[in-house]
DNA sequence: AGTTAAGTAGACAGATCTGTTTACTCTGTG
DNA sequence: CACAGAGTAAACAGATCTGTCTACTTAACT
């Protein structure tokens, strides 16, 4: 029960809730009066909101890059494998009952003020997830892997909005099927 | 003079600040000073913040598609490069100034509740410029146009959000690059 | 046993938000 | 001229927001 737990705890009811109803929508009171700690606590933790923000953002980078590489790591043995897994990986996602989209593309949504610190660590999120990428594309021996992990990126992106849309978890096969014709031209 | 002009102001107003700075964070107050339009004559026009978004959106939805179809139209001589040109519309819609992505995807991002009115109308625009899409595979003599209008949806969806996070219309060529070997695929 | 750190509960300040209302102005028309 | 329609300006109510502050409690450590 370290000062750490609170702290924490208030992240995890924080990230949970920004998830699901943004970041605007969602007052401190309300992640206060579900979590049960006090607004004390709370601002002896973190300096503002925004702070809370912030510190969400950052643990769920941290969380879901590690998740979801891990998955990506068991979804095949051939390197090849591993980079269409990616599409199974998403689609396992989208098919999670909390599943209301990517908060980072919530976060650019909602402070698109370009030089604000959230949507700073929203874009760090993204590059980060396109170098992972661009990592199992040399991985797979793909000559541009450049050009692919950027087409991949794109991809993945078009596949969370389309399942947010249509309430479904299928655009994650669609871009799937996608990204299997790209990834066979880019070996080719 | 009339009253429509008073209402088409506001609602012209309303857009340009949702889609600029989201629906929370842009409040009554900003739109009515911005506009320089009393309360008054907005709660005459408008029963609630949400029907001014609503009408906003509709609006928008008209107005978007209007002149993105219309470019579409002018953007190639066959079906095929009607196909291709709807990237040329969305790279030069990217390159605007105050593109600040799609107002729908913040729309449901901002709104997750399922059966709010303001998602079932942002969910209705990207059904009707989906089969749009359709519409130009069919005359375009795909054989699955189904399956190519959701993966060009897909592939659009993916580019706005790309663009936004980059800050570069670059993936609206990135797009269509993915795009041209779809359509091949498609037709072959 | 006593001190300290960390927490709770909740009142409070001040800003801002949506929405209502009152009183005044302007403008066109019969 | 008189009146009706549409608008402005601005006060107001009531809710909610962020952030601060006081007073009390609990638990750990020396």
């Amino acid at each position: 029960m370290s000062t750490l737990t609170k702290k924490q705890q208030l992240i995890d009811v924080a990230i949970q809730m920004f998830c699901e109803g943004g970041f605007h929508a969602t007052g401190i009171d309300k992640i206060l009066k579900k979590s049960g700690i006090s607004k004390k606590t709370m601002y002896a933790h973190f300096r503002s909101k925004d702070d809370l923000i912030l510190a969400a953002l950052d643990q769920y980078d941290k969380d879901f890059r590690e998740n979801f590489i891990q998955q990506v790591e068991n979804s095949g043995d051939t390197a090849e494998e591993r980079l269409l897994g990616v599409f199974d990986v998403i689609h396992s996602w989208f098919s999670q009952d909390d599943f209301y989209g990517c908060v980072f593309i919530k976060a650019v949504g909602e402070f698109s003020d370009v030089n604000d610190v959230i949507c700073e660590a929203s874009r760090r999120f993204k590059k980060t997830m396109r170098n992972y990428l661009y990592d199992l594309c040399v991985d797979a021996r793909v000559e541009d892997s450049e050009t692919l992990a950027t087409e991949l990126a794109l991809l993945i992106n078009g596949a969370i909005v389309s399942s947010q849309f249509m309430k479904s978890s299928e655009p994650a096969i669609t871009a799937k099927n996608m990204a299997r014709k790209l990834v066979a031209d880019a070996l080719k």
